[in-house]
DNA sequence: TTTTAGCACTCTCAAGCTGAGAGTGCTAAA
DNA sequence: TTTAGCACTCTCAGCTTGAGAGTGCTAAAA
C-alpha cells in the first residue's frame, strides 16, 4: 500500500490526536490544531481516501475519524520515528539500576517498575531462563528432623530450592559432603549425562539425584523464568477501560500464569533479542486484547539464558516512546546478564 | 448497643440479601424472600429503629435499605456464624497443598491463588518472616570472573542470594572454604554477635561479613517476607467496582508494596496468630479502602516465623465464608511452617 | 487537475420530561 | 403490639428535542 506524503501526514496526526484525547478526530479540528497549510475539504478528501484503505474508521456517519488496528499497524510500521529516549531519561533509569542491589531479582522487579511508570501501563518481566538446564552447583542444608533444604544452581545463575524429606536423619556433616560429591561428579552436565550417573552413588545418592533430575527437568519443561509484574492499575486509568469488564479481560493474561507463557511462547520467544515486536488488538488470535496492544522484546543471550520483557497497554498507546523505553529496557537487562550470570 | 432478636434476624437478612442482589432491600421483598411470620409493615418498623442506630441506610427517601459499615460491623462482630467451611472444600485444599512441590514458594503461591479462587476476591500473601535475623548457613558460588553469588540461609528458612563483586579473582575451592569458615563461625549468631568476629578474619572473609551483616539488617528492617499477590482481576467483576477508578484505588494498595506493608504493620502484625482482623471501609484510617473491605490473619509461630495472609474485596462481602476460608488457610500455613521451617 | 468554499444532511449527546414501579412513613383499626 | 391502607416520594428507563460537530458532494476557483 502506497500513500502520498500528505496521506502519511494526516495518518500521523490523526493518530497523534486520537492518542492525545481519546477521541474521533475532526477535519477541521486537526487543520487548526496543526496549523495545516489547506483547507478541511483537502483533509477530508483525504481522510476519505484513508477510510477507503482501512486505516481509519468512522464510529458513526458524522463523527470524526479514529485510526483502525490496521492503520495503527502502518503507522508503527512505517511512520513511526525511532527517536530513542531522551538522555535525561536514559540517564535516569540507568542511574536506578545502578543504586538496586545487586540482584536479578530486584533488577527484574526494577525493570518491572521502570516499564510501568514510563509507559504508564501494565508491564511484565520474565527471569532469565535456559532451554538447557546444566547443572552447576548443589547445597543441601538440615532444616529439622529428615526435612532438608535443597539449593540447586544451574549455569546462568537459575536457583532452585525445594524441601526434601529424607528416608532417615542425616547430619549436616554427611549432607555437606554428598552435596560436594555431587557438585564434583555433576558438574556442567545436563539431564542425560547426569542420569547416566546413578551407579557411582550409594541409595542415599541415588535418591537425591532423581530429586534433581526431576527438578532440572521441570526448569526444561517451563517455558519462561519467574515473571514479574508490574503497573496493573495503570491501565485502569485508561477511558477504554472504564467499564471494568474491558480491563478485567486484558489484565487477567497477565494474572493467569498459562495463558501469558502461551502469549509470550508465541510471540517473542521466536524473535530476536533485540528486535520489537508489537501485537496491536490481539491481531485476531488473542481474544482477551482485542482492546489491547503489547509491545514485547527479549533480552539475554541468544544462546544461553534470555527472557522477555512487555508492556501492556490500550491500543490508544503513544508506541514511539514505549518502544523506545522497551528497546532500553531491553538492552539494559542484556548487559546486565551478560556482566554478571554469563558462564 | 441492644437489639432485640426479631432485629438481630432483619438485619441478618438485609445484609445476606444485600450481598447476594448488590441492591437496596425492600420490606416487602424480605419477608417475601424469606416468608417471614409477620407483615412488611412491622418490618419497616424495625428497619426504622435499625436506621436510627445507624445500622441501615437509605441511599433516598424511597429506596429499600442498605447496611452501613457500622451495620457490617455489628453483623461480623456479633451474629456471623462460625459455620467452618465445608468438610469437601477442607479436603480440596488440604489435597492441592498435599500435591504442591514441597516448596515455601509454590506453597505461599498456592495460598494465595486459593484464597483468591475461594472467595472470588483479591489475595494477599506474605512469606514467613522473623524479626531477628539469625545466621544458619552461607554458600558462595563463583559464575565468571570476580562475580561471586552469594547465598544466605537464615533460621527459618528464610534466603537471601546477591551477587557481590570481589576486589580480585577468587576460585571455587577457596570460596567454598571461606564460606565453610563462616558457617562455622557465625552459626546461630545474630547481627552483634556476628559483628563481634572480624577479628578472626582475613581481610576478604572480612569483606564478605560485612555483605552479610549489610543483608541481614535489610532483612531485619523489613517489616514482611515476599508478598504473592492473586486475583486482582476478580474485584474488577464486582458492580461497585465497575467504574474503574474506584478498582484503581483499592488494588493500587495491593500494588505498591509500601503502602501495603504500611496497612500490614498497623494492623496484623499486632494481632496474634491464629486471630482474624476485618477491615471494613477503611475504617476511617485508609482512605483508599473506603469501598472495600480487607479480612486479615496471621500465620506461623508467633516467636519466631511469622507471615500474614489477607483477602480484599468489595464491602458487601460474604463475611463468614471468607473469614472461614481464611483461617482455614492461615492454619493449613502454620502447620507447614512449622512442620518443614521451624528449627 | 487539484483545491476550496458552501451547503444540505446525518448522527450523537446532553437536557428535559414523563409515567411506572418500588418503597416509605403515618394513621387508625384489629 | 401488629397490621392494613393510603398518600407521598424518589428513581429509573424511555422518549423527545435542539445544539453541535462532522461529513460528502458540487460547483467554482486556482
Amino acid at each position: 500500500m502506497q500513500l502520498t506524503d500528505r496521506q502519511k501526514l494526516i495518518l500521523t496526526l490523526i493518530i497523534h490526536e486520537h492518542i492525545r484525547t481519546a477521541q474521533p478526530v475532526g477535519s477541521k479540528t486537526l487543520v487548526q490544531k496543526y496549523t495545516l497549510e489547506m483547507s478541511s475539504a483537502t483533509v477530508r478528501n483525504e481522510m476519505a481516501f484513508l477510510t477507503d484503505y482501512e486505516l481509519l474508521r468512522q464510529p458513526h456517519t458524522s463523527a470524526g475519524r479514529v485510526p483502525t488496528e490496521e492503520g495503527y499497524r502502518y503507522f508503527v510500521g512505517n511512520l513511526v520515528q525511532k527517536s530513542g529516549l531522551p538522555t535525561n531519561t536514559r540517564r535516569t533509569i540507568t542511574h536506578q539500576f545502578y543504586q538496586s542491589r545487586q540482584d536479578i531479582e530486584q533488577w527484574l522487579k526494577l525493570a518491572a517498575s521502570v516499564l510501568a511508570n514510563q509507559s504508564q501501563a501494565a508491564s511484565l518481566v520474565t527471569a532469565p531462563h535456559s532451554e538447557k538446564a546444566i547443572f552447576k552447583h548443589l547445597e543441601l542444608i538440615a532444616t529439622r528432623g529428615r526435612q532438608v533444604l535443597m539449593v540447586l544452581v544451574l549455569m546462568g545463575g537459575e536457583i532452585r530450592q525445594q524441601f526434601i524429606a529424607l528416608q532417615e536423619p542425616v547430619s549436616q556433616e554427611q549432607l555437606s559432603q554428598i552435596a560436594n560429591r555431587l557438585t564434583h561428579l555433576c558438574s556442567r552436565c545436563d539431564i542425560q549425562q547426569m542420569s547416566r550417573l546413578k551407579g557411582q552413588l550409594d541409595a542415599l545418592g541415588q535418591d537425591i539425584l532423581e530429586i534433581l533430575l526431576a527438578e532440572m527437568a521441570l526448569t526444561e519443561r517451563s517455558a519462561t523464568g519467574e515473571i514479574y509484574l508490574d503497573g496493573m492499575t495503570n491501565v485502569l486509568s485508561e477511558p477504554e477501560f472504564s467499564e471494568s469488564d474491558e480491563a478485567r479481560q486484558a489484565l487477567h493474561i497477565l494474572e493467569e500464569r498459562s495463558l501469558l507463557e502461551n502469549l509470550l511462547a508465541s510471540t517473542v520467544m521466536n524473535a530476536d533479542v533485540g528486535g520489537i515486536q508489537v501485537l496491536i488488538g490481539g491481531e485476531g488470535t488473542w481474544e482477551e486484547l482485542r482492546q489491547c496492544s503489547v509491545v514485547l522484546a527479549r533480552y539475554g543471550d541468544p544462546n544461553t539464558l534470555t527472557g522477555s520483557i512487555g508492556v501492556l497497554g490500550p491500543i490508544r498507546m503513544p508506541y514511539d516512546r514505549t518502544i523506545s523505553t522497551v528497546r532500553f529496557v531491553a538492552n539494559v537487562l542484556s548487559d546486565l546478564v551478560s556482566e554478571t550470570l554469563a558462564v
